[in-house]
RNA sequence: GUGGCUGUAGCUCAGCCGGUUAGAGCAUCAGAUUGUGGAUCUGGGGGUCGUGGGUUCAAGUCCCAUCAGCCACCCCA
C-alpha cells in the first residue's frame, strides 16, 4: 500500500494559471528594477551557517533551515557524531552535524557577496535579486517555509537620491500591477534612536522599537505593557506615546518630532535625512507617509525604513519593506560601505492581487488559435499551416482527435483561446479556412494566405 | 517553537445519540444533436471519509498518535 503523495509543510505546487499569474508579478517587478538600471545577481540555496547565524538575532537564528551533514553514518565518524548531537539537543551549534543551511533573506547573501568581490564591483553597485528564500516558521495565510523575494538594493552610496529612487520604483511596481490602494511607510532608526536618547534609555532601543512595531497590530495597551516589561518608566511610557501618536503632514510631523526631542543629535540627525528624502519627491505625488510608529524589526537597519502596505481592504500584514544599512558588509570584514535596499513579498503580493482579482483575463491564455480536427486529411493542412503561422510568432494549438466540433469548442473555451479554425473538405477544396472570433462568435471565410497574414 | 480550530468525490459542503450499500450541488464523461461552443434534458463514472493505531458486536461519527491547512502568540514577506 502507498501513502498518498505530499509535500512539506508551508512550501507549494504552482500549477499553470498560478505560474503564469506569478509571472505576471516577476516580469512587471523584473522590468521596473531594470528601468531603474539594477542588474541581476544569483547566489545558490545554500550558504554556509555561519554565514547566516546571528545575522537576524536569536529569534532569525531558530528559523533558519539547517542542513544535516552527509556521511555521519560512517564507522569512524559515528562516535563523534553521537558527542557533537549532544550539543544539538542544548540548542547550540555543530558544525560536525550541520554546516550548511537554506538562505533565510536575499540581502545577507547580497552582503557576503559584495565582501568577496569588492575590489571588482563598481560601486555604486546596483543590484536585483529574484530567489526563493527559506524560513522555519509555523505556516499560515501569507506565511510560507519558501516563498520568493525580489529585492533591489544599492551598495556602496550614501546619496539620499537612492531612497527617493526606490520610492518611486516601488509607486511604479505597483501601479504596473494594478495594486492602486497601497502605503509606502517611512521612518528613520535615528528619529527612533533619539527617542531613546531623549528619554536616556538608549540601551532599550531594540526593547522599544519591537515594542512600538507591535502597535497597529495590537494597540496602545499592549504596547505600554510590553514597555513596562522593559523597565521603563509611567513618564518614559508617555513619552513614547506621545511620539507615536504624531500624524499630519511630513512638515507636521517633522515639526512635533523636533519639538518632542529638541536636544538630541541623532533625532536632528535623522530629520534632516528624512527632510532630503522628501525634497527629492517634492514635486511627485506618491502616497509616502512619514510615521514615527513604524519600527522594522530587523537589526541592521541605521538608517530611513521602508514598509509598503497592503490596500486597507484586505487582511495582509507587510508586501514588502527596506531600508538603509550602514556597514553591512562590516559583518564579513568590508567596512565603509553602505547600502540601501527595498524587498518585495510576491507571495503575499500575490494572495492580495487575488483576492482582488487584479489580475488581467489575458494571462489564463493558453494559444492565440486553435486548428480545429476534422480528419486526417484535413490535419497534414492544418499541421502546416499552423507550423507557417507559429514561425510568424503565433501561438498555435491543433486538436489532436477528430471528435464533435461540440467537444473542440469546449476545449478550447476552456483553454481561452480566441481563434478557432475549421478547415474540412469543403474548405480544402476552395483554400479557404473559417476563422471564428470566439469571444465575439463573428465568423468569416479566409483564403489561405489572409490567414497566415491575419493579425491575430 | 507554544496554544487552539479544522480535514468526507476534482471543488463547495451535508451526514442526527456510533447502526444496512456514505449523499447533494457544481465540475467531468456519454447520449439527445455523425461541420459550429457556452443553454436544457437523460444517463454514467468517480470515495479504503487526510494517514496509522485503539475502543466496540458495529467507527465518517468516540479515543490516541501523526501529517496538512487555518487562527492566536512569536516573528515577519
Amino acid at each position: 500500500m502507498t501513502t498518498p503523495p505530499s509535500i512539506p509543510q508551508g512550501t507549494r505546487d504552482f500549477g499553470p494559471d498560478i505560474v503564469c499569474k506569478r509571472n505576471f508579478i516577476f516580469q512587471t517587478i523584473k522590468r521596473f528594477f531594470e528601468l531603474y538600471a539594477f542588474q541581476p545577481l544569483e547566489t545558490p540555496a545554500l550558504e554556509h551557517l555561519d554565514t547566516l547565524m546571528g545575522k537576524y538575532g536569536d529569534e532569525g537564528d531558530k528559523l533558519i533551515f539547517k542542513i544535516l551533514n552527509n556521511g555521519l553514518d560512517h564507522p569512524e565518524k559515528q562516535q563523534k557524531a553521537r558527542e557533537e548531537f549532544e550539543k544539538i539537543l542544548q540548542g547550540k551549534n555543530s558544525s560536525f552535524i550541520t554546516e550548511r543551511a537554506l538562505k533565510y533573506d536575499l540581502t545577507i547573501p547580497l552582503a557576503r557577496y559584495v565582501a568577496m568581490n569588492h575590489q571588482r564591483i563598481t560601486f555604486p553597485f546596483k543590484r536585483f535579486q529574484i530567489q526563493p528564500v527559506w524560513r522555519a516558521d509555523r505556516p499560515q495565510k501569507g506565511r510560507y517555509r519558501e516563498f520568493w523575494q525580489c529585492d533591489a538594493d544599492i551598495v556602496g552610496s550614501r546619496s539620499s537620491l537612492h531612497e527617493a529612487e526606490l520610492a518611486l520604483l516601488c509607486h511604479d511596481v505597483f501601479t504596473g500591477l494594478g495594486l492602486k490602494n497601497y502605503s509606502l511607510r517611512v521612518n528613520h532608526r535615528k528619529i527612533l534612536a533619539g527617542l531613546c536618547e531623549t528619554m536616556g534609555c538608549s540601551e532599550k532601543l531594540t526593547q522599544i522599537t519591537t515594542a512600538i512595531d507591535k502597535l497597529e497590530k495590537a494597540g496602545w495597551e499592549k504596547v505600554s505593557a510590553e514597555l513596562q516589561k522593559a523597565g521603563l518608566l509611567p513618564q518614559q511610557t508617555d513619552t513614547v506615546r506621545q511620539f507615536i501618536s504624531i500624524t499630519g503632514t511630513t512638515e507636521e510631523v517633522i515639526k512635533q518630532l523636533q519639538d518632542l526631542m529638541p536636544h538630541s543629535y541623532e533625532a536632528a540627525a535623522g530629520i534632516e535625512d528624512i527632510k532630503s528624502f522628501f525634497s527629492w519627491l517634492k514635486n511627485i505625488t506618491i502616497p509616502v507617509v512619514l510615521d514615527p510608529s513604524l519600527a522594522r524589526g530587523l537589526d541592521y537597519y541605521t538608517g530611513i525604513i521602508f514598509e509598503i502596505k497592503a490596500p486597507p481592504e484586505v487582511k495582509m500584514g507587510s508586501l514588502g519593506g527596506g531600508g538603509r544599512y550602514d556597514n553591512l558588509t562590516g559583518l564579513f570584514g568590508v567596512t565603509g560601505i553602505s547600502g540601501v535596499g527595498i524587498s518585495f513579498g510576491i507571495d503575499r503580493i500575490f494572495d492580495v492581487m487575488e483576492e482582488l482579482s487584479l489580475f488581467p483575463d489575458s494571462l489564463n491564455e493558453t494559444a492565440k488559435l486553435i486548428f480545429f480536427n476534422l480528419g486526417i486529411t484535413e490535419t497534414e493542412v492544418t499541421f502546416s499551416l499552423a507550423r507557417e503561422l507559429r514561425n510568424k510568432g503565433n501561438s498555435v494549438d491543433i486538436y489532436p482527435d477528430k471528435v464533435k466540433l461540440d467537444k473542440q469548442f469546449r476545449y478550447a473555451e476552456k483553454k481561452n483561446i480566441q481563434w478557432a479554425v475549421i478547415i474540412g473538405e469543403e474548405e480544402i477544396k476552395t483554400h479557404t479556412a473559417k476563422l471564428k472570433n470566439l469571444k465575439t462568435g463573428v465568423q468569416q471565410t479566409l483564403t489561405f494566405t489572409e490567414l497566415l497574414n491575419f493579425s491575430f
